[in-house]
DNA sequence: GGCAAATAGTCGGAAGTCCAAGTAATCTTG
DNA sequence: CAAGATTACTTGGACTTCCGACTATTTGCC
């Protein structure tokens, strides 16, 4: 029984109708909440045969491009922008399953390296081509649609933090 | 330590060198988990002094919107798109703060109704003026991207089926 | 050199979400 | 009107994520 109208719609019409301010930027936060669950329901439901769910799918896909397909956990946290202990957890999965190996860094005892196992890399392949398929889940906008959002949200994240604002000069660390 | 480029752009080029595809989606969707997480930490960070979080938030601005302030806990996950299970949990919270109140109906006998109470109602004003000052957590995107993304999304969620394509005659029900 | 500070990863716990299953009440239908 | 289907909500369990605290190791500085 879905809804015959748009709830969120129907909320901006009422923040307005009470006052409350800042309608736009309320429907908007609460569209990309709702995305973000719709998004993460089909992208699942796609990876489910695959035995992967999207944050372990990152991980691997990370893994994979690298030069060894190994690397520090902490340095996956830091590109996937999550917490180390979901990487800790999301690691563990992926080696319960061989996907991964926890391998020691040959030089920093402190750290730990995931290594990408051939099993691991075979998965990869496969669950991105299966996310391909899908539109990475989402079908319904159109690729002007799918641009925009995606512009406005460097805005976003840029403005958060995420990344400095320097896009064309490619010098990442000091020279 | 911020990363000093943007890991979804790096994902990006990665995509596109391996010709794994859908590189356009894989952004976008990304994008839109990496924006659900920078929301919601910033709109719970703001109504933490209220003792709210998003999810409860929403539940109380719901019930204050209704004539009697109260709705059936079933209706509150329709409108709030998530998982009966969720609702009796947050309903659980908001009760045991004394936000609301768990009422029968007066007429089906298998139907609970959640009733604002008088500090559930000040609690939702003073938050939603809050959330009002901080924009929804979307500090950083331009009116223009903010409106942009909202009718992308809107497309997105129409074509998950949250609601039919019928925008203009408010006919709810059969007449 | 050696001690304080920073860094890397893990563990325990809290919170939120969902699914599957269960109870209770209402509706439908023959 | 009685059995079966449907609806409303709750419970128990699995999963993911985060935070705080902890151990181990490395780095910085006097």
């Amino acid at each position: 029984m879905p809804l015959s109208f748009d709830p969120i719609a129907e909320a901006r019409r009422n923040w307005e109708a009470h006052g409350w301010g800042a309608a736009d930027q309320m429907s908007a936060a609460t569209s990309i909440t709702r995305a973000h669950q719709i998004l993460l329901q089909r992208i699942d439901a796609a990876l489910e045969p695959h035995g992967l769910v999207f944050s372990r799918f990152e991980a691997l896909a990370l893994l994979s491009f690298s030069r060894t397909g190994s690397l520090p956990l902490g340095k996956i946290g830091d590109r996937l922008q999550v917490h180390p202990t979901s990487v800790t957890n999301t690691i563990d999965r992926l080696e319960a399953d061989g996907l991964v190996a926890r391998v020691p860094h040959p030089t920093d005892r402190r750290t730990t390296l995931a290594q990408l196992t051939g099993a691991g890399r075979a998965v990869v392949t496969d669950a991105a081509a299966t996310l391909a398929d899908i539109g990475y889940g989402l079908d319904g906008m159109s690729d002007l649609e799918t641009s925009r959002t995606d512009t406005a949200l460097v805005a976003l994240r840029r403005a958060a933090g995420d990344f400095p604002r320097d896009p064309p000069g490619r010098t990442t660390g000091p020279h």
